[in-house]
DNA sequence: AGAACATATTCGTTTTCACGAATGTATTTT
DNA sequence: AAAATACATTCGTGAAAACGAATATGTTCT
């Protein structure tokens, strides 16, 4: 078997799942925090770690940490362009899924969410 | 959860798939029946048509027969540039494996392996 | 140091997936 | 019509993946 195949493989598989795919898109340009990506998708704690385990072992994120929290962002931002150019050729419509830290979310306790006005 | 999400998850899934990616890359531009598949990819006759029901399920893959044979082509050539997006981001490299029906394989019996000079 | 917070990891279970083996279908050839 | 060819489909099994639950780790605050 061609090991460049494997390779190509492993990153859609990484890339084709579910949460995953909201994940990244959520991310976006930006980075994001663990808690944010679970309160902005709605997803477990859990649920959130493992999937960002598997994207870090793909190295499709890399990782910042600042105090207790972790920033997760994108190793190559043009993965955005893949699911772009998949979604334009296919007719999926991507709108609302991207840069999910561009919108603060109300019980979300990261400092993304909570601006320094908030702070007093 | 979103419905987009999941159209382009399995999308993704279909061609995330080691012999569903030497298959589609090995379509490439051109058209190629199953015989030729599997004499070029070295995989069983039964596996190949596995991977292109579900090919064909997604619309990856259209069909297009003729006598005996069932060509194969791509339902959209920018499934191949997706390919490449993803190859030239991450540093693999695909030579070799695009456009399988390019080269004839001696032991396929497929028109496009016998030229009209082998028909005699 | 202890409590609280943010995140990571392990475990067990259920579901999904790939693959070989066997069989079925459609088309052509004789 | 029968045989041969090209391809499709079903079935059973083993491996991988997803998920919830529980637990562990690392950091800050008091």
């Amino acid at each position: 078997m061609f090991s460049p195949v494997i390779k190509l493989s492993e990153l859609l598989t990484c890339m084709s799942q579910p949460a995953r795919i909201q994940i990244l898109l959520g991310i976006g340009t930006q980075e994001a925090c663990v808690c944010h990506l679970e309160a902005a998708l709605g997803m477990s704690q859990a649920s959130i770690s493992q999937h960002l385990m598997i994207l870090r072992k793909s190295n499709l994120v890399v990782t910042r940490r600042d105090g207790r929290h972790i920033f997760y962002s994108l190793g190559k931002p043009a993965l955005l362009d893949v699911y772009k150019l998949v979604a334009i050729t296919y007719g999926i419509d991507l709108s609302g899924l991207e840069n999910l830290t561009f919108t603060p979310i109300p019980d979300c306790p990261c400092p993304q969410c909570n601006t320094e006005a908030d702070k007093k």
